[in-house]
Order: C-alpha cells, then sequence, then structure tokens
DNA sequence: AGAATAATGTAACCGAGTTAACTTTGTTCC
DNA sequence: GGAACAAAGTTAACTCGGTTACATTATTCT
C-alpha cells in the first residue's frame, strides 16, 4: 500500500481488481490444501472461510460455489479445443490439429492429459475423481468445451452445424476417456513414463478411430 | 388389505415389497406434479412430503437425492444401449443394432430421442433442460450408461476394453446431442411429424459418421 | 477533505440431507 | 390368534451449503 494509489490511468487495473485478483488465488488455494489434507466433504466452507480470514458471505462473492474453489482452474480451459481448431494452421485439418495437440500434452506430461505423475497433481487428481460432486461439476465444464468446440468446428469446415456439434461431442468424450484412461493407471502406482508409450498410442489409435470410424463395431 | 395376507409363498413380493413400490411411484409423482406447477427449484421437499403424507427422512429413504425424485425414471435406461448391443442378432454389428434402435425410438416417438410433442413429455423435457441441477445429475446417469455400453461392446467385439470405451463414449455423446437437437426443435414450437424427417436423416448421418469416421474434419 | 460507491462482516435465515430416539406396522414362528 | 422380531415410519434436532438484510469499513471521485 504505498505508491498504489497513485495510478489512476483508465488503463491498467486499479487497485481494487488486483487485491481482488489476489484474494481469489489466496483463498483457493487456503481450501485446495485443506480440501488434500482431509479430503473435500470433510472441509465446511466456514472452516475455509475461517483459514483464508474471510467471512462465508465474501467467500460465495468470489466463489459460486464450493466446488468452484476447486474448479475454477478448468475455466482456463474450455475454451482450449475450440481455440487449438481456430488457431491452426490453415493447411491443417482440425483433427490433426486437435491430436498434435494432444500429444504435445502428453509430451509436457500436461495434466489436463492425466499423464501426470507429479505428487501434488496427482493428489490433486485424486481429489477430484474421488469427489462426485466435483466429477458432476466437471461434466458442466466440458459441456461448454463440446459446445464451443462444435462452433468452430462448424466455421472451419463452413457446414453443417449438428454435425460439428456431434463431431465436437465425439472428440471431447474422446478426450476425456483417454485422460481419465491415463490417470487411472498412474493412480494405480505406474510411472507417468511407463505410461507414455501406451498413452502415446492409444491417443493416435483414438484419433485415428476419430478420423477412420468405429470398423471394428460396424 | 382383503386378502393380501394371506400370500405368504416366498416366491411373490410381500405386502411390504408392494406397498413400498405404490408408495415410490405415489412420491414421485406427486413430487413432479408440483415441480411442473411450480418449478423444481421453488418447491422444498418438505412440500413435496407434505404432499405425499410422509415424513421428509422417509421421503430421503426412497429418493437419495431431491433429484432423484425426477431421474429415477432414467435408471430404467441406463443399461439401454448395452442390452441393445448384448441381445442383438448374431449376425448384426453393435453399430447397425444401435441405429435400428433409435430409428425405432424415433418412430415410437420414444421420449429418449427428445422426438415427442406430447404435452406433458414436452413439460418434463422442459423442466429436466431447464433445470441446472437436473441436467447435472442426467450426466451421472449418462456415464453409468457409457460404461455399460463399453463392456458390451468389448464383449461384442472380444477386443480391446479402451477402444470399446471409446467407441461407447463416442456413441452415447451422439445419441445425447440427436436428442437434444430433436428437443430444442420441438420445444421452439415444431410439432414432432414435422421434425421427424429431419431427425431420421441427421440420426442416419451420425450413425454413418461413427461408422466412418469424420472426414469433413480430417 | 468529504460525498458517493463498492466491498466486507455479522447475524439470521432457507433448504437439502442426516441422525437419534421412539412408535407403528408387517412378518414369523409357535 | 398372539408373542417376538425386524423393517419402516415419525418427530425433532442437527449439519452444511448458500443467501439476504443491514450495518461498517474501505476505496474512488471531485
Amino acid at each position: 500500500m504505498t505508491d498504489e494509489e497513485v495510478v489512476t490511468e483508465t488503463g491498467g487495473p486499479g487497485l481494487r481488481e488486483r487485491k481482488r485478483q489476489r484474494m481469489y488465488e489466496a483463498v483457493s488455494e487456503t481450501a485446495i490444501t485443506l480440501f488434500l489434507e482431509k479430503g473435500f466433504e470433510k472441509v465446511p466452507v466456514a472452516e475455509v472461510a475461517a483459514a483464508a480470514d474471510i467471512s462465508k458471505p465474501t467467500l460465495f462473492r468470489y466463489f459460486p460455489t464450493k466446488e468452484d474453489l476447486v474448479l475454477h482452474r478448468f475455466a482456463d480451459h474450455v475454451d482450449e479445443a475450440s481455440r487449438v481448431v481456430a488457431t491452426r494452421p490453415t493447411k491443417r485439418s482440425p483433427l490433426d490439429a486437435l491430436q498434435r495437440h494432444f500429444l504435445d500434452g502428453l509430451e509436457r506430461q500436461d495434466p489436463v492429459t492425466g499423464l501426470c505423475d507429479n505428487v501434488h497433481v496427482l493428489a490433486f487428481h485424486r481429489l477430484l475423481y474421488g469427489t462426485p460432486s466435483l466429477v458432476a461439476r466437471l461434466y458442466a465444464y466440458q459441456e461448454r468445451s463440446e459446445a464451443a468446440l462444435g462452433k468452430a468446428l462448424s466455421e472451419a469446415s463452413g457446414g453443417d452445424a449438428l454435425a460439428a456439434r456431434l463431431a465436437a461431442g465425439q472428440i471431447i468424450a474422446v478426450q476425456r476417456i483417454l485422460a481419465l484412461e491415463n490417470w487411472r493407471r498412474i493412480d494405480a502406482g505406474e510411472t507417468a513414463e511407463a505410461v507414455r508409450p501406451d498413452a502415446t498410442t492409444a491417443a493416435n489409435r483414438a484419433f485415428g478411430q476419430l478420423r477412420s470410424g468405429l470398423t471394428p463395431y460396424a
């Protein structure tokens, strides 16, 4: 609080906004720490609020629900698939772009691919998948992701919006299941490096299946 | 209560069981009627319990959550896709069986296809899709449906369990989106008969896409 | 500095879901 | 038919997520 008050340009975020941002992160981090220690359902939001030194109504002014204390991170990923399609090189097909992006995520051990054995990420995933109400809310995010991807695909192909939406549904479902499978194995004790080969071939096969159809079942 | 007590064979369901069944239906029906009148969120479960002449804890012994008062009907459909695959004629492929089943649903105006302009069904669908917490819980049912279908496909093909699960994810997503699209148009005022042709061709194209892949995006 | 505005805290409230103690009712075995 | 047992029901009180009303405090604007 030294030189902050002199900032009055309309351009940058004001004191209030920055304060809010910091509080947002702080509360979420406090909450997740508590949830990891004792389990999501065992920690009342009143306890989170107390630990973060704010009142309960204030907490709910920052986060609409208890679940969002954990899941707001996923809000950033809602547009990911649609962005990948929208910003791909002109000559690259949407599916190619998405496949590359997913494989790239596997290499970087991006948490969203499920292939990540970092202790904290693993603990976080256990928290996530082990709490039904969190999983339920995760589906809401995926629905938005699906809608966004549908729009991007529709624009990319210039064609049928329903067909695009159907394609988006299949793609998001595939990514979800691939990530879940990777996490399942990591959770069972395998290392990311051990799982990586299978994860890679599984992803390639899955995208191949998206491209060429469910021939084994047709 | 005239001749019920004489039934003592271990085979048939006793008085208690039958009473439970009747109560189950009665409570659910009472609840849905109230929800349709005033909206899901505007009716406290206490009011439902009072209207059904039972206490609140009893209500929750019948239904684990408020949402299940509405959604228990879908529990019957959880195994539908997997059953279709498991009980199909030997020479028919899983996808063919599922496609036939879906088209058959369209013809019968089965509510699960979304193509149904019956006043009560339409009102029910509005209640369903217009209530976020109900939609959220619907996804849980679909996840179970997906898992069951995955198992059925895996057994049908005798092959890769993961591939089967991925296929199941794609199929369930497609059916969900087709049904949603049909409902959307019916909700917008079109009759089922008016929508039927589009719904049929859309379904055929969608299953075609499942069989032969997302070629427009690859 | 001081008025206007936005964020916070307090306290009380609502509704979903649970628990415990106790009564009623269906089942069972003589 | 009636005692004994278990399942289901009621009541009342409780926990917890989330909201509301209102007073208080901080921030911004002039």
